[in-house]
DNA sequence: ATGGCATGAAGATCATGA
């Protein structure tokens, strides 16, 4: 079974790039982030005419995630239980297939609105241990992946690629990170290379990509016996060489 | 330390990203 993940920074901008690497990798389900567009304005079509249905939490201009999928999966929800907002953004779906549950998140990168903006970032991470705390009682196989927005430790991150004040390596944003693993989940990219970079981002700006300044922010995260199952787990840096590509690279995990 | 790109929505820039 092979599952990826990939903010794609606008899924209309990314369409061919998208539609070429489904038809190159076969995922069996790709969620994606960042889609940046409403619900109806999704591509619906192409991605069917690719084989795959789509299950879309879309808004207006920012976030949106999406799930697709070319086996048969049902939609479980389109929120993250448990946040303070009756009407979050859209940055939670999460569809069952195969008997496993599979959540896909685009995590608040909280370096904006100020300290509010910060605190949203850690409630997102405390609902999502919170769930993931809950399904574990319910001995529920699951995966959770997406853009975390956090480099875990300074292994995750070129030197100097960011100030050490900045949201995705603040001590609060680890230890929220590292809550959800000690839940007993496996990060599994760190599993299969627990010394290698592996790093999914670079920005746009600056020759990041040139001088490899990279994060690795987008994670999949797995239940103890989907764990078990674990084959590979790698980001496709060659994705961020395509031309218009994705400021993220996908995230492909092969699970037995 | 900031934001050199990129995106979308608006509008003759701006907010956001990470």
């Amino acid at each position: 079974m092979k599952i990826a993940t990939w903010n794609v920074n606008s899924v209309r901008q990314r369409l061919p790039l998208v539609l070429d690497w489904l038809k190159r990798i076969e995922p069996d389900l790709l969620l994606l982030q960042e889609i940046k567009c409403e619900t109806h304005q999704f591509p619906v079509e192409a991605f069917q005419d690719a084989g795959y249905t789509a299950f879309v939490a879309g808004q207006k201009s920012y976030n949106g995630v999406a799930i697709l999928s070319r086996i048969p999966a049902e939609l479980r929800t389109k929120k993250l239980p448990g946040l303070s907002d009756p009407e979050p953004p859209a940055r939670y779906i999460e569809v069952a297939a195969d008997g496993l549950v599979i959540g896909n998140l685009y995590l608040p990168n909280g370096n904006s609105g100020g300290p509010a903006g910060f605190e949203n970032k850690l409630e997102f991470f405390s609902a999502l241990a919170d769930h993931a705390e809950v399904m574990l009682r319910d001995d529920t196989d699951f995966l959770l992946a997406g853009d975390y927005n956090v480099c875990p430790t300074d292994q995750d991150l070129a030197p100097g690629a960011l100030p050490p004040t900045d949201a995705l390596v603040r001590p609060e944003s680890r230890a929220a990170f590292r809550r959800l693993l000690w839940c007993g989940l496996t990060d599994a990219v760190r599993a299969m290379h627990p010394t290698a970079p592996c790093y999914t981002f670079w920005d746009y700006q600056a020759g990041a990509w040139n001088r490899d300044m990279g994060l690795r922010i987008d994670h999949a995260l797995l239940s103890p016996r989907i764990a078990e199952r674990l084959l590979s787990a790698d980001p496709d840096r060659e994705e961020r060489a395509m031309p218009q590509p994705s400021d993220h690279v996908p995230v492909l995990i092969t699970l037995r």
